[in-house]
DNA sequence: TTGACAAATGATAAATAATTTCTATATTCT
DNA sequence: AGAATATAGAAATTATTTATCATTTGTCAA
């Protein structure tokens, strides 16, 4: 598991960046969940092993984590973002009343894909399946999770 | 084509609404047209045929209409809505250059909202899909359309 | 038709709230 | 150590969406 962060270090100077504290714990708490958290989430977490950071740190770390392509942006509805770590072709199951989001590995049939391709005549680069429904959640996420459109 | 109409006025009465000029206005420059303009787009349309009608009226009628179940609205992104009028289920093709979105009229299989059922153990009450690629429209639309998240 | 009441409009102002920017200071890496 | 990058803290931004309110319009009963 070293080289894995050995690489990642890699990766991220060669890339211009340095690896900072900051940085490292943003990705780190992205890494160990799978829960999706929104930016003012990771904030809080992140918040909890460094208590100096900043809001501002905090995004333009998920920006720059973004642009090296080790953390994905995910929007549901308009209102804010969801992150997790770049794990690969996954799609999502969306809790309707509480506005978790869950992943799943199915992967999404090519024909479904080269369906769409030939219906439209586009180019068809990537395919996103979202399912929605009622997770079996007891607690509720904070009102403002549950803002999910429609 | 006439009775389409009669009772949809009918509707929109009994909801304790009104039909108004600008209200039928709105909802039909959204039936022509497949689109999905977002509020803005709409308001210049409409503001063709009524020149006085203000932003916020659009604004409430779109809402109206949506909790009449008229109307839908999209989100890819958080910057802003698309709207659509509801013409049942459907999915769409979103084109990551100009921003666009096209209907498909792809039936997602049975089986994948069955098999993420499954593999949750959450009731499944709808699956989206959608397609992301490059159109070939000539004409890019306006900045603000290709701020297309991801 | 008319009148009355509730609902809708127009014009403008205000809110919303997530995200970005700013700047002096601190940290990273060579 | 030195140059470049990153941070903390706070303020600004951004543009969509909502609220306000006086005026107008739609609906319905008489």
């Amino acid at each position: 598991m070293k080289s894995a962060i050995e690489s990642l270090n890699r990766k991220i100077r060669e890339s211009g960046y340095r690896m900072t504290k900051q940085r490292a714990v943003v990705l780190e708490e992205l890494s160990k969940t799978n829960d999706h958290p929104r930016a003012d989430e990771i904030y809080q977490r992140v918040r909890r092993r460094l208590p100096n950071i900043s809001f501002g740190t905090v995004y333009r770390n998920l920006k720059t984590l973004k642009e090296l392509g080790l953390v994905r942006e995910l929007n549901y509805g308009k209102k804010f973002s969801r992150f997790e770590v770049n794990i690969g072709k996954h799609h999502h199951f969306i809790c309707l009343g509480c506005g978790r989001v869950y992943d799943l590995d199915i992967v999404p049939s090519r024909k479904l894909c080269e369906e769409a391709a030939q219906k439209t005549g586009f180019e068809v680069a990537d395919c996103r399946v979202e399912f929605y429904g009622y997770c079996d959640a007891k607690e509720k996420r904070n009102l403002s999770d549950t803002e999910i459109d429609e």
